[in-house]
Order: structure tokens, then sequence, then C-alpha cells
DNA sequence: CGCTTCCTTGACCGGCCGGTCAAGCGGTGC
DNA sequence: GCACCGCTTGACCGGCCGGTCAAGGAAGCG
């Protein structure tokens, strides 16, 4: 399954045959089709898995920190980290989004992580610490912002992960900011965040 | 051509054959072959002519706009306005950018959207009005914004094209500022962007 | 050694699809 | 009337690919 993933990651969904896959693997085609239906339902276990992983380090990387942004902060960390060790995700990722069989479970798992942010957001926006906007918007900006970095720089061009979270964390965190900052104003250093202090 | 642009989107380009195209066009399949010497031109074509009217669009709004945020914010409202009414286009955006042979296409054409943005960036950094960081990652920042709230939005959605570009604007132009508040920022600083404590 | 059950094989099928091409058609000039 | 030619047609081809299936191990069991 492994090495589907990545056959199919840098060749493609439909370019990818069956057969090249098994061929590939050193088996025959019944093998194949004893342990799955189809291509397809390969293709979202692969998608599955992938998406469950990711979602998995980040709520590791998380923790029981109690601070929102520094949540938020850990999340984009976290994920960048992942992705720049599974650089071929992002072409299944891509493809799953764009296919119509695919769309669904892409959109859900994305929903998934848009709920995980919308909490942090939301806890951030009761507590001040960020502006008081539509809060899935918000999450999805963050989303938005952390995979374009991550594709462009950590796939396209195989920069630095940690440097291209920060970046994106800087980003986001500017962006979360309550426009007519009262006392949250200097402390934008990445590191550690302001612990509350504000009211 | 438009008309199998809307096949495209709205079928998916694999499983959207020729003879579908032409029948749907009640012609031949040899007047398709006449005019383009393959289906992938054909999409290529779509593509570029997508491409080169978003961004006329997006110059006509900016026009001679002096401030380069606000030409950043007007390019996002042009943009959203756009894409609310050519919306097939996002799902022939997406399957490009993830199709090996249209990669390199959808590549180029955000390269150049890139730049428009980088300019601006630039200008903005060196009147202070900017955080002082990579205005590429800037760039790349605030297209991964706009793209995800229009898709999320505008495309799967139906929103009021406005109103996401109120928030897309609000979360980039706080996001792009050097600390204190977005909109009003006197020339405090000099030489560095951060003040004070810095580190 | 038979017999069953669980895997494994890879030739094969049916269908689809991009692309070709011999044939036709209608307007134009003579 | 006729020859020419730009345009159009749609049957057809070759190839590919997902999926099937009859046949064949091999391990376990009596």
């Amino acid at each position: 399954m492994d090495y589907a993933g990545r056959r199919f990651a840098e060749n493609g969904y439909h370019p990818t045959s069956v057969a090249e896959i098994v061929q590939g693997m050193g088996v025959g085609k019944g093998v194949f089709y004893w342990y799955f239906s189809s291509k397809e339902e390969l293709f979202l276990e692969i998608l599955r898995e992938a998406h469950h992983q990711l979602r998995k380090i980040q709520q590791q990387a998380i923790g029981d920190e109690p601070d929102p942004l520094r949540r938020i902060e850990l999340g984009i960390r976290a994920s960048m980290d992942w992705l720049a060790d599974h650089r071929h995700f992002f072409t299944l990722f891509q493809f799953a989004t764009s296919d119509e069989r695919f769309g669904p479970a892409s959109r859900r798992a994305q929903d998934v992580a848009v709920g995980d942010v919308v909490r942090h957001v939301k806890e951030g926006i009761v507590s001040g610490r960020i502006r008081d906007t539509d809060p899935l918007s918000l999450a999805h900006a963050i989303l938005g912002v952390t995979n374009n970095l991550a594709r462009t720089f950590i796939f396209e061009r195989g920069d630095d992960a940690t440097d291209v979270a920060d970046q994106a964390v800087a980003f986001c965190l500017a962006g979360l900011a309550p426009a007519p900052a009262p006392a949250a104003a200097p402390v934008l250093q990445f590191g550690r965040a302001t612990s509350g202090i504000s009211d």
C-alpha cells in the first residue's frame, strides 16, 4: 500500500495501472483483488490513512496546551514537519480534491481539520485574543496559508519545514489579531505567546 | 470551447470524452481535430484563456492605484468577483494543478500571479507598511488565503463574493501588518520593522 | 495420500477512448 | 457543367486498462 501510494503520487492516479502496481510489487493481479475490491478502494484507503496520520500528529503536538493561539501554532508546525517528511502526499491530496470520486472524502477530511481549528479560534475570540469575526472564515484562512506555503516551499522547492512554518505562523497569528489591539501589540515572538495578561 | 470548459468542469477531464464534447455541440469529431490538435491542447487553451482573463480583470481593478496595500485589496476583491462569476473554473484549476501534463502551465500561471503580488508587497515593505519578511512568502500566503476562502465559500457554498472578500482582505492586511494597527501605520519605524522588545 | 481451504497466478475479456481517414458536401471560379 | 478546395462527417482502429476466473500450488488434517 505504501508502494502503491508512492506510485500514485509520482505517476498520477489514472496513468498508474493496477497491472503496474502489482508487477512492481512482484505479485499477481489476483492477490490485489483479493485484498482490495477495486483500484478506487485502494486509493481511498491510502487517503484515509494519510489523513488519519496527519491529524494524529497534530493532536500529539498540541497535547494539552492551554493557550489556543499556541495550539494553532503547534498544529501548523506539526503539519509542516509531517508534510516535509511525506511530500508525496501533496500530489495525492491535490488529485483527490480535484477528482469527482475522491472529492467527498477529501472534503470530509478538510472539514474535520477545519473543525479542529475552529475550536481554538472560538476560544481565542472568547478570551479577546482573536478578532471577533466568523471563526469558520478564520480557520479556512489559516488552512489556506498553511497549505499554500507548504505546497510551494516544502513540496515544490524543498525548503526547510521550520522556516516555512515560521512564516506561516507569523502571518496567521498577525491575521488573527484584533484590529485595534490595546494590549497585545508588541509580542509577536514565535517561540512563546503572550501568557494571557491582556484581560 | 466554452461548452467544453463547462463539460470538463462538471464532469472531469478524463471522464469527458472527445466524442461526448462534439456530440454535445452537434458536430462531428473531424471538426474538432480540424481546430485542435488534441484533447490536451483544447484543455490548455481553455486554461490559458481563463488565467489570462483573471489577470486582466485584476489589472483593470487595480488601475493606477498608488497605495500598494490598497492594490492588494483591489486584486483580492476583483478575483473573488470574477471567481464567483466563473465558478466552474475552480474544478479546472484544481485538476490542472494536480495533473502531470497541466501542472507546469498551472504553476507558471501561479508564478505570474505571485510576481504581481510580490511587487506590491515589496513596495509596502519599503514604505514600512508591511512587515519586513520574505515577500515571496507573504505573496504566497495571500494567494493561499484568497484561493482557499474562494474555493470553500464561493465555490462550495455559493456565498456572496463581497462578504468573502471582506474576510480575506481583513485577514491578509492584518497578516501583512508590521506589528500594530493594520490600517493606520505611521512612519514611526525606520530601519527594522519590529519596534521595542524585538529581542 | 486424498481432500479441503486458502491464497496466488496471469491470460483474457469487454469496453472505452483518443485519434485517423476515406468519403462527402457545398460554395466559388471558370 | 465541372473542377477545386476548405470544411465536415462518423465509422473505424489500435491500444490500454480495470476487473474476472479457471487453473494451480501449498499448508493443514485425517
